[in-house]
DNA sequence: CCACAGGCCTGCAGGC
DNA sequence: TGCCTGCAGGCCTGTG
């Protein structure tokens, strides 16, 4: 349940082993995970050289030598493993208690910095998750990426641009923060805390942060520095490990001991002074945790 | 059996 | 009629 944090770790990860590495088998253990691999598309990978690997939203992207971009997504439930060998792998995988029957796609590498290959395992039991091929140049313009919004990170979230995106808008907080095509990369967690830490209600509507001049007001100032600082803090503490996600050397995520709110329903508010105790409610079929006292 | 889980696309209904 | 918006449902498997 990979939100940009735990993405962005696992990006860092990889890197060093991705980086520089040629595909030279791409093992696909099913015909499909959300959606069925493209006709082609193993053999389309092998033999060529990642030269970076980066991200966009909760999207990895590998670049690859030609020109093309290998993009996965993790879903609610994909992971990498990283090995130098199958059986180090199945070892590591058996340790952090996943089940190899959801072992989809493996790759195998080799590299001036990978002395005997290494091997990258993705698991992904709910198959959420997805991968996809896209030409040179063709990023920009596909339907997956056209419309993503702005990075939640310090230079790229202004808040008079999200201003303009809420103008306007009734529906919830909530709701806007986790449209991808408004802020690229927040996810269940980190909404939650964002308000938290803004100290604004998850139902006021969106657009009540916007002043009549079209410009961000003091409260929508605020959030998009909570945005900001919340996502800097967890991808800092290597992202948050509750159910399905591992780093991919194996290592858990630190930031779910940072929690202020999430999955902490009935319990104290953690605000020095605040009396509130968390509640829970569900949004367009998702829970939200907040403090019904001091978040207004 | 039920509810719920870190995501996101589709389709429908309602408002203008 | 169209366009936009917002919401329920569905996709899967696993856990409590």
């Amino acid at each position: 349940m990979p939100e940009l944090p735990e993405v962005e770790t696992v990006r860092r990860g990889l890197a060093p082993v991705l980086e520089g590495a040629v595909f030279d088998r791409v093992e696909l253990r099913r015909p499909d995970l959300r959606f069925p691999f493209p006709p082609g598309f193993a053999g389309r990978l092998e033999g060529r050289t990642v030269a970076a690997l980066g991200r966009r939203a909760k999207y990895l992207l590998a670049g690859l030598d030609d020109g093309a971009t290998l993009a996965m997504h993790l879903g609610m439930s994909g992971s990498f493993r990283v090995a130098d060998s199958v059986a180090a792998a199945d070892a590591f995988h058996h340790a952090r208690g996943k089940d190899e029957r959801h072992d989809h796609v493996v790759f195998a590498l080799s590299g001036a910095r990978l002395p005997g290959g290494a091997r990258v395992v993705y698991n992904d039991p709910r198959r959420f998750g997805f991968m996809i091929l896209v030409e040179p140049g063709g990023l920009e313009r596909h339907p997956l990426f056209a419309h993503l919004g702005l990075e939640p990170v310090a230079g790229a979230l202004d808040p008079d641009a999200l201003a303009a995106r809420l103008a306007g808008r009734t529906t919830s907080l909530k709701a806007a923060l986790l449209d991808q095509t408004l802020i690229a990369g927040l996810g269940n967690i980190y909404v939650s805390e964002a308000l938290w830490r803004a100290g604004l209600s998850p139902r006021r509507a969106a657009g009540s942060l916007v002043r009549k001049d079209g410009r961000a007001s003091g409260r929508l100032v605020r959030l998009t520095e909570c945005i900001v600082a919340v996502i800097a803090d967890a991808v800092a503490a290597g992202g948050s490990s509750l159910r399905d996600y591992v780093r991919a050397d194996g290592s858990l995520g630190m930031f779910q001991h940072a929690f202020r709110v999430y999955d902490r329903e009935d319990g104290p508010c953690l605000r020095p002074g605040c009396r509130g105790v968390v509640r829970r409610l569900v949004q367009t079929g998702r829970s939200t945790f907040y403090c019904p006292v001091c978040q207004r």
